[in-house]
DNA sequence: CTGGTGACCGAGG
DNA sequence: GCCTCGGCCACCA
């Protein structure tokens, strides 16, 4: 249901690791959410406990309206900030063993 | 049911 | 670099 892609949303973001960062697209594949707007809608309803500052587009820049934030949020983080973009050669999160198998984990059957 | 909207993505000109 | 189009899916009037 819609409500197991929420929570496996929320779980993928939450796994992030700090200095890192994914797109929704990402998000969205890894969560098997069926797509990425999805995750927007998630992160704009129920982010608000999440580290959605590790959350960018896929072409490396931040949502409009939390651009400011977030960019400010991130450098805090020690990720490199260019020209306005995130700099995705050395942070990008790349859908590490742990995350998948946890991933993997959450859609195992027979657990529910 | 239709139509509009959104923290999106990719391809093509 | 720019813009446009189509597709994606959940939600609401």
């Amino acid at each position: 249901m819609d409500e197991q892609i929420h929570e496996r949303v929320r779980d993928v973001i939450r796994s992030i690791p700090a200095g890192q960062v994914a797109t929704y697209g990402d998000v969205a594949a890894v969560a098997k959410a069926p797509s990425p707007r999805i995750v927007g809608r998630i992160l704009a309803e129920d982010g608000h406990d999440l580290p959605w500052q590790r959350v960018l587009r896929a072409n490396g820049t931040p949502a409009p309206h939390l651009a400011d934030e977030q960019l400010q949020l991130l450098r805090e983080e020690g990720v490199a900030i260019l020209d306005g973009r995130i700099d995705f050669a050395a942070h990008r999160w790349e859908e590490s063993p742990a995350a998948r198998a946890k991933a993997e984990d959450d859609s195992q059957p027979g657990l529910f």
